[in-house]
DNA sequence: AATGAATGAGGGTTCATTCAT
DNA sequence: TATGAATGAACCCTCATTCAT
């Protein structure tokens, strides 16, 4: 590849780093797998050679570590953030899946979201694990708590913890930034949705709240 | 060996089906996914060598591709079931979506959730994605008559489709049949909790019908 | 390649054994070094494909580790054997002797003399070293008694021990199949010679009992 | 920085000299072999980094081939001495292998003696091989002499020469500084054990001239 | 004189696939 | 039907080498 394809491929300003390289990894992971995606791919992608990245990255499997460091890094600064500015148990809820899905579509953070089992590293599985499973657990905890004020409609907290990760989870197998909706609006939206299905008395108001037509991803 | 002899071989000892290599196999895909998991792996699940699974599948590709032909089945039949069975928008969007989710959780049937980019032939993916895009145009059809009929709460139905199948097909992921919960329960507890979130006038009762306490995964 | 070519070099009757695989491979580690020697090297001596080569062995290294294993065995062989069929120390240590170098020069067995640091996994590398130990510990015995009994000069049994292996040990960087001398006689004359440097009373006739002029190796 | 104060750092922390670097080199050479060994494994020895070799060093293969020069005009230089010093041939050759084994130990001089084939280029590797051999004949005229003189029981020169250079050769295996041997004690005892096989009428007196107790190496 | 960054050419290993038995 | 053995194409990773600074 010459100079300026490379130029080009990489974006004008900067070498590799590892916020990049990070982010890029992320965005192929989340589409074609850990296993389908092959260190070429990701090189390829950033313009440079597979080599280059091992200068920056020690091995593709702590590639997909960090991709899901990154993530519960996210995940749970968004259950902080949501403390901090709501009291009421659905407008917590609510927060805390925006801002999940936000982060998960931002691509210049990148997110890893897909647990292929075998993938990495004992050690490593293990603290992924052990973050995901801290981060359930408090969201079990706020639908719990959002059961007993009454504000939510009696539910098993697991269950449905697992459908609200279910379906932000999946949001990188559809979206694509070209669609017709922003990451944020989309996030609101579905933070809405989830929410929505909770409350005992839920708002009649629409669930996007700007309310055009067109296609939305 | 005669005809009833084999049969009963077939069926004591499990005998190579194609039913049996498409449940492993989606079990397997589900769990590694495709890339991840090794034609090994799945013959080893089986009991047998993988050279004889080539006397029943043509291609790992090929089994890959009749998993999600398996769900797109399913998925389409239980809109027909659904549309069968009940007038109003949300309680055939319940039953459909019911349907949807045991079936993906019946390790009997082999179905695959996951689309990693690049994993089928170019014939096959487009295939797969007309079968997947013909269901998710018809839910979508389905919650805008929902909203039309003033049942549902204003949306954007591609989004709101998105989330619903999102949930369901994060399912593999986290359920095992040892849990507590049957797939039944599951399967209701979601549909309920997910149909809740459109309706204008969701009722009050409890998501689970059944409010034992314990875990459910 | 052809299936003419390949069965003239693999040897007109035999598939590949675990043997053969051994044999070659540790001639070529023996010419170029663990580091330096490919498993497409050893595939295309044995005139197979280097997957061929995993069907029958686990990795490279396990190759190196059997090889070093061959030589432990027949080393220590050699003493038990010397033990039998000698009594006196002189005698007893030029068996030994004989038997490891005629080791070292069989090509159907398969063993390696190197020892380059950092090749075998740590728990092998303790093992091959335990072996030589144990075989370096029984020599230096050997040569202490001799010293005992007065048949050996006094000297430092440690070192001379060194000097008699390394003699050996070269072997395999200079000793070709097609050399003048036979295997038998090499190890005889390299014996002779080496245990004659012991004795406080050597005999004056000639070291190679068969005394013809040209080439040796 | 002025001159003084370079020659002080250069001396004081041991900036790259073409002599530390090939010491350095041919030890690490010795060890783990000339493909087991990484140019970053040489320059972290040195304290410097990989690319600043390159300043001073054409390429590895280059500084392999210099350490076998090192060696070879060591060993060409003992043989030269000791028909300065002696005139029997028996104490000629205790003087030439003394030389040489002692050169072999040095650490600031330092020495390969791995030959793996193919590590170095065609021509070079002719130069070494013809180094090699000359010193080969000249050790095996060196034996013959011995036995014309009726000094040496008659043998196969070559084979003889053989094993004197395989003892030393696999010195480097085994030889650590740290050991309570002082390196010339090494070389004279090898040498007189190794020349002491030969001769028609040895004397009996010890081997180790300095016959203390204690490990050797 | 030295370094950080990058590259191209392998080398060890895995795996889908084939085929003779 | 099923299997042991073999293959070719990748893939991850390493390393000698280069070059701008």
């Amino acid at each position: 590849m010459g100079a300026v394809a490379r130029e080009q491929a990489a974006g004008a300003r900067g070498s590799l780093t590892r916020e990049k390289i990070l982010a890029e990894a992320a965005r192929i992971f989340n589409r074609r797998g850990y296993h389908g995606t092959t260190l070429d791919d990701v090189a390829r992608a950033l313009g440079v050679t597979k080599a280059a990245l091992y200068y920056h990255v020690s091995s593709k499997e702590a590639l997909l570590f960090q991709c899901h460091q990154v993530l519960i890094e996210i995940a749970l600064e968004g259950l902080r953030r949501a403390r901090e500015r709501a009291s009421a148990p659905d407008e917590q809820l609510r927060l805390t899946l925006a801002h999940y899905i936000e982060g998960i579509m931002d691509q210049l953070r990148g997110s890893v979201v897909l647990v292929e089992d075998g993938a990495l590293t004992p050690a490593h599985q293990r603290q992924v694990i052990a973050g995901r499973d801290e981060y359930e657990r408090q969201l079990r905890e706020l639908i719990a708590r959002g059961m007993r004020d009454g504000v939510f409609v009696p539910c098993d907290p697991k269950l449905v913890g697992f459908a609200l990760l279910g379906a932000g989870n999946w949001i990188p197998k559809w979206y694509s930034p070209a669609g017709s909706r922003a990451p944020k609006e989309i996030a609101e939206a579905f933070a809405a949705y989830l929410v929505r299905g909770l409350q005992r008395q839920p708002s009649a108001e629409a669930i996007l709240p700007l309310a055009e037509a067109g296609a939305s991803a």
